[in-house]
DNA sequence: CGCTTCAATTGGTTGGGCCATTGAACCAAA
DNA sequence: TTTGGTTCAATGGCCCAACCAATTGAAGCG
């Protein structure tokens, strides 16, 4: 990087602490006990006591854990596991100016409209046989639910999208998008009053399959980017309803 | 999301701990001393006392800061500010599964390719008159370094990315991009032990930003999915390299 | 069978203490 | 003047032993 020709390739040292050797244990525990997301992990005393190292050690290790979002903490029950947790993962923390508003929302659907569309592109290339069966299938199963009750086709619709994600063969895609979207849960639960909110996205779901199963990238690219317009129109839309009743 | 129709609106609350209101306090204090990235804050000892909690739970608070990369923590010297904050930030960690090896590093590429391209175009289409200069700047600044000493242009090539992403009028670009870069912040230091990794992507940096300067948010998409697929072809070499070697 | 009560369990917090590192002040030799 | 070593107070890292508060489940009771 900086430098490479000069003598300065000195640039240590890490000291690592204790805790995170804490964490290092914790983690190969978790992988030896092959402990699944939603159990329970010893509790912070016998953890203390098994490390040999102090219960408030521990207890900054599981703050870091927990900052992280693997981990759940719950007085009087117990430390919980939240997401799957490997010695070797990849953290980055990402802080968002300006909190949960309609206009973070917007930078986080810029974002998504980037990855959504790379994810169709590569989906359109690389998917087998099997996985647009699956995304068929999905999709259908959306439709269906979509024609039937009048608002509950989001998590129809979300397993779609990972059924995509999946099929272009980088996990990378669906862990970023999702932890994007889950952090904006509390929003699409009421979005901005709006009964049909991505109502509009609708049709373009089959037309971006239709793309997909005929291994057509920049096909499924340009889908993508129209399915994702129409739900940064409703978001906007419904951002110019929210200032009109504001001023009233 | 789910079951909109139900009657389940209800999911309070946050039930927030004490460290969590330290935090906030903590918060308020950074704004109103307006203590830049790099300057120290009261010490632990002093906060415990002027917050009336206890020094562990100030300890707790901080840890949690540590983990998101908002504060640095030097035994001995004190804690110091590393990134802005302000009481309304929505945190967002990403925790990526899979090792810091050749391959994970093909998939953040993938990931930096639709984010790159994205936001060169967001770039062309809303970057001010004195963005644009900036951006002119740095480029500047990249070739002048690149055509003097033969290796350490990857600091001065950072930096113009980053004057992009700025321009680009969404913080979070640079925040992922910056993030994943940093987790393979060792591997570019010794690219596969090429001398003259990257040397092809260097002059579409400037063919991306005449488009940028044009406003032609296409052209600068196209430009930068060029400059990305430099790199990742040196990436692709890099590894058949070690294969064979590997084989030997 | 359903309800209350209560005690054990567990994370949350406190206040105290000691240690290792840091950095500045100070001092001495080159 | 400069360089190198020493001292020393400040600071974060870690430990300890309690106590508080929420949870849980079993015992007890109507």
């Amino acid at each position: 990087m900086k430098q490479a020709g000069s003598s300065r390739d000195i640039v240590p040292v890490q000291a690592v602490g204790r805790d995170d050797a804490v964490l290092k244990a914790l983690a190969g525990f978790v992988r030896q006990e092959t402990l699944r997301p939603g159990q329970r992990l010893p509790t912070e005393r016998i953890l203390a006591e098994q490390l040999k190292v102090s219960r408030n050690t521990v207890r900054e290790a599981l703050t870091r854990w927990e900052g992280l979002g693997l981990v759940e903490r719950r007085q009087g029950s117990g430390t919980y596991l939240k997401a799957e947790v490997s010695p070797d993962m990849l953290h980055m923390p990402l802080t968002l100016q300006g909190g949960a508003d309609v206009a973070g929302l917007m930078q986080t659907l810029e974002i998504r409209r980037a990855l959504e569309a790379e994810a169709a592109a590569l989906c359109a290339e690389r998917a087998s046989k099997k996985a647009i069966a699956g995304i068929a299938e999905k999709l259908e199963t959306m439709e269906r639910v979509f024609h039937g009750t009048s608002g509950a086709s989001s998590e129809a619709d979300w397993e779609f999208h990972q059924s995509v994600y999946k099929a272009s063969g980088n996990a990378l895609f669906e862990q970023i998008i999702g932890a994007m979207l889950g952090n904006y849960h509390r929003f699409w639960e009421h979005p901005l009053g709006i009964r049909d909110f991505g109502h509009a996205s609708f049709p373009y779901h089959r037309t971006m399959f239709e793309r997909i199963a005929a291994h057509d990238p920049s096909g499924a690219r340009s889908e993508a980017l129209r399915l994702i317009a129409t739900v940064e129109d409703d978001l906007r839309r419904g951002a110019a309803r929210l200032k009109r009743a504001g001023k009233l």
